[in-house]
DNA sequence: AACCAGGCTCTAG
DNA sequence: CTAGAGCATGGT
């Protein structure tokens, strides 16, 4: 157990923000997973954020810090916020602590894929199960956990899917499982491709179109200048940006269209 | 109990 | 090339 005094840093408001689905709490207690690490973090009520974690203060900084992106300051990313754009000013108020996470590509890839026609309660439904069906299992104090699943793992248990209300989207995670294991698709060497011959690589996979490999390049491989427009982010740039996304906030969109999602979603805008 | 969800594929024109 | 139907299932 460590102490952590965070600045700009809130796992609640991370954990409601659309991009991870696999982030539960229990009180002030957080349960997290990346890949095949778990970590436990406990929300100390007594500061604003001051936090407890289950890790050693080493594969914090190695480790969770890069995954909740801590080394990047967002102070620069927030002030392209035009001075009279009281609606952006107003959602960067509202999800103060935000941050993108640096999440597993494989997950985000699968992930998205199932979110596409759900809502964020029924993705997360559909995750839980296929980890529970699929993932490994790892005991931590008499508790059990599961990790999300790995290509293979999801090809070997095929016949199982059928239970985690995944609907037509089985067969393209089947395939996208395929593509993974074969080599077909290799995740990690995208990291060094362009942005246009990442989505185009990750298109290729049925079931992926425009906004499913955007999620999964902003989510995972830090692409700050891609926006995934879903319903919310449509309505968002129909009801206060006259249909067109401001040029000024290209270069960041991926941050930006994070707040917006958020705020809007939640607010029911 | 309708309606909609962090959309995509496929076909018709 | 664009427009539109069809899609399985769960939350509200």
């Amino acid at each position: 157990m460590i102490k952590l005094k965070l600045k700009d840093f809130d796992i609640e408001v991370i954990r409601e923000s659309g991009q991870v689905f696999r982030i539960y709490n229990e009180g002030p207690k957080y349960t997290i997973y990346n890949n095949d690490k778990i970590l436990f973090l406990n929300k100390i009520l007594t500061g604003p954020f001051n936090y407890e974690a289950s890790c050693s203060r080493k594969e914090w900084n190695s480790y969770w810090a890069g995954y909740f992106d801590l080394k990047t300051n967002y102070d620069k990313y927030r002030k392209v916020c035009k001075s009279n754009d009281k609606f952006l000013k107003e959602c960067i108020k509202f999800s103060k602590g935000l941050r993108l996470l640096n999440q597993d590509h494989f997950e985000m890839l699968i992930s998205f894929i199932i979110s596409q026609r759900k809502s964020v309660p029924a993705i997360r439904t559909s995750i839980e199960r296929l980890c529970k069906v699929c993932g490994k299992k790892k005991i931590i104090k008499n508790k059990t956990y599961y990790l999300f699943p790995t290509a293979s793992e999801i090809l070997k248990n095929k016949n199982k899917l059928s239970s985690c209300g995944l609907g037509y989207r089985m067969e393209y995670i089947i395939e996208a499982a395929n593509k993974v294991s074969k080599n077909i698709i290799n995740l990690k060497k995208l990291e060094n491709a362009s942005d246009e011959e990442l989505l185009d690589a990750l298109m290729s996979i049925k079931g992926v179109g425009i906004k499913v490999a955007s999620c999964i390049a902003l989510f995972s491989y830090k692409r700050y200048s891609i926006c995934p427009i879903d319903v919310w982010i449509g309505r968002v740039i129909d009801k206060y940006y006259k249909g067109k996304i401001p040029r000024e906030y290209n270069k960041y969109i991926g941050i930006i269209q994070q707040y917006w999602f958020n705020y809007s979603r939640l607010n029911k805008i």
